[in-house]
DNA sequence: ACTTATAATAAGTCATGGCTTATGAAGATA
DNA sequence: TATCTTCATAAGCCATGACTTATTATAAGT
C-alpha cells in the first residue's frame, strides 16, 4: 500500500480521527485515550497503529505505559497534496478573471 | 453522517482521488473517465456521486454528456482543518524552543 | 422512427475494516 | 513470588463499500 494511500485512510475513520486529535492536543498513554473514547482499548490500540504507520503519530515507551504523542511531520505530504490543488485553482481562477478582463 | 466525515471518506479511496485529480487537471465527462481509468462507467459515475455529496466536485448537464468539474470550495474545510494542526505544532514547537532558552 | 451514445440506478458479489472478547507479554507494586 | 496494570495481538463477527453486469432514461445522429 503506497504511502499517501495509507496517509488519507488513516484519517478516513472518524473514531481514529478523534483519537488523533486528541493525541495532538497532549501526549498521552493509551489507558488514557480509552477513557475518553467510546471504544475499548484493543480498539484504541488497533486504531494507534493505522496512525503510526501513517506517521502521524509517534511512541514511546514509559514503564509499561506506551506515550503516543503527533508526528509533527505526518502532515506535511498531506499539506503538500493539499496545495498542488489549491495552486491549480488559483491558477484557473486567475485564467478566469484575466479571460473575463479581456472582454 | 457529518460533512466533514464526507469529506475525508471521499479522498480516502485511490481510485476516487485519481477521478478527482482528474476533474481538477481538466474537466470533463463521465465517459471521459471511464475512458482512462480502469473500472466500469457505474463505477466511475459512483465515484463522482461520492466526490460530489463531499462538495469537491460539481456537474453541469452538456446535451446527453454530463460535464465534471472541481468545485473550487471543497478544499476549503480540509485546509481549515489541516491549520488548525499546523498552528498548533507551530506553537509547540515556540514553547520548546522558548523552554530551551530558559535553560 | 431507429439506432447509437451517454450516464444514472438497481441488484448482487466479495473484500475490507472496525469492533468485540479472550489472551498473553512485560513492567510496576506489594 | 504473586498480583495488578498496561498494552498488543489473535480470532471472529458484522456492516460497509467498491466493484461488477443488467437495465433504463435521455439526448443525438442517421
Amino acid at each position: 500500500m503506497a504511502y499517501e494511500d495509507k496517509l488519507f485512510a488513516a484519517l478516513a475513520d472518524p473514531t481514529r480521527r478523534a483519537i488523533f486529535e486528541h493525541v495532538a492536543g497532549r501526549r498521552q498513554s493509551v489507558a488514557e485515550l480509552a477513557r475518553v473514547m467510546p471504544v475499548s482499548q484493543p480498539a484504541i490500540s488497533q486504531h494507534l497503529k493505522v496512525l503510526k504507520e501513517a506517521r502521524l503519530v509517534r511512541d514511546e515507551a514509559s514503564g509499561a505505559r506506551r506515550i503516543y504523542s503527533i508526528d509533527p511531520e505526518g502532515l506535511g505530504p498531506l499539506r503538500a497534496w493539499l496545495d498542488r490543488f489549491w495552486s491549480d485553482q488559483l491558477a484557473a481562477f486567475k485564467a478566469v478573471v484575466e479571460t473575463a478582463d479581456d472582454s
